[in-house]
DNA sequence: AGATTGAAGATTGTCAACAATATTGGCAGT
DNA sequence: ACTGCCAATATTGTTGACAATCTTCAATCT
């Protein structure tokens, strides 16, 4: 089952990145629980590795686990959001410092590279590749910083952030708020000082952190209503 | 077997205090192999229970895994002594932003109270108790922060810091550096200006990033001859 | 002698059954 | 009706056995 030719990944690990792949798009609802014999039995696999591969995902902070109770996709707050952003407009500061005087022609030309296949998705309406291109695009900077812990930082919040974003393009239907202001996060990132990047980057994660905190607020609102109507068993 | 009063946690939860203890402590030493099937009959467990408490400490950073070879504990590198600290100074001076216009009087005085715990066991030669006491003043003001993720980052950081130390101290006998400097971070934290503090911290980090590499050259010097004497297994 | 192969042992990965715990729903008593 | 208790069920936690994989090392071949 799963990938039989090619089993060089143990299985667990497969789980893994399907289980993240599952929860990031939302195909695991945030806030649902996660049954682990129902789960195994649909991958057919057995609650061995899946355990394990769920504990991963807990440690990253994608699902949450009470003792005898049960695990549920992770669901977002406010205060998430608030402390997301604050981590990240720190953490991306950081980045551009360690690597702003040896930015080489790789990095701008990949940075171009990653914006034009941004751009392009949000113009074709493909909402779902324009998140994961709006991070890709940001993420570069932390590929190039060098620094292993930044980069696992920097996974963690991106995590979180497409989870999110996944679930506010379920939950509205289709719409991503439409940013006008991706060719800005160029403009900074190739410009001549610094100081300058920084502060627009702080503009720049202003702005989308409010998008974000609107979306959450409309999204708990509409949960309200839900949970009339669907009662889970727990809790 | 373990603590069967009292036997709220799950069994894998209290692996995992137990075990991150040990890595911690140097108890299970650096680059050492864990061996599941040994150390869950030394615990008097079995290993599912124990896997899923590794798996913790291997997402923690503290352990390695590569599939059907074994786990290890971390070991150090230059790199990682580097990144772990201007990582660690970038998060500071950001928890410092965070909590400046609002520090309390409780926050002055828990800090006070920390730094005399720290001197009392520099004045001992302590010296475990001492890093212990270091790392628990400095983590007082991401406990303050009140940003969930970033004090998850510090603990990550600290995991390691504290690592790194145990293992100094053991290569070296008894001696931890002795660091003149301590009074100077409780006036820096209490002063006036965000941007001195920052400044200062910037130092501070600097001059521990330079006692903690100098421990790591000679402990991997150290280990060369180690190495010869008893070749592990595998690998 | 050096390289190759293959069996034996050690270690990790996976599985299915069993135990512990929490939730649900009904039943008795008020 | 309402409350508290008890059995039934669902779900997670734990265990021991088995399978897959890697390492070692000796026997064989060139």
């Amino acid at each position: 089952m799963l990938s039989s030719p090619l089993k060089r990944q143990t299985l667990s690990a497969q789980i893994v990145t399907l289980l993240r792949h599952a929860v990031l798009t939302g195909e695991l609802e945030p806030g649902s629980q996660v049954i682990e014999n129902a789960l195994a039995l649909r991958l057919g696999t057995s609650r061995g590795p899946l355990r394990e591969a769920m504990r991963q995902l807990i440690d990253e902070g994608l699902l949450i686990s009470v003792p005898y109770i049960g695990t549920r996709v992770v669901d977002i707050s406010l205060e998430d959001v608030n402390d997301i952003y604050a981590m990240r407009t720190c953490l991306e500061q950081f980045a551009f410092e360690q690597i702003w005087d040896r930015r080489s022609g790789d990095f701008e030309q990949e940075l171009l590279r990653r914006n034009d296949i941004l751009k392009k998705a949000i113009d074709q309406g493909d909402h779902v590749a324009a998140i994961e291109a709006e991070l890709d695009l940001h993420g570069l900077v932390y590929e190039h910083a060098n620094n292993r812990i930044l980069k696992n930082s920097w996974t963690g919040l991106r995590g979180h952030l497409q989870m999110y974003w996944a679930a506010h393009r379920r939950a509205h239907g289709t719409s991503v708020p439409k940013r006008e202001s991706h060719d800005d996060y160029i403009r900074f990132a190739l410009g001549d000082s610094l100081g300058a990047m920084q502060d627009n980057l702080r503009d720049h994660m202003r702005l989308g952190l409010e998008t974000t905190k609107a979306f959450v607020e409309s999204r708990s609102a509409l949960k309200e209503q839900d949970h009339n109507q669907k009662p889970t068993r727990r809790e």
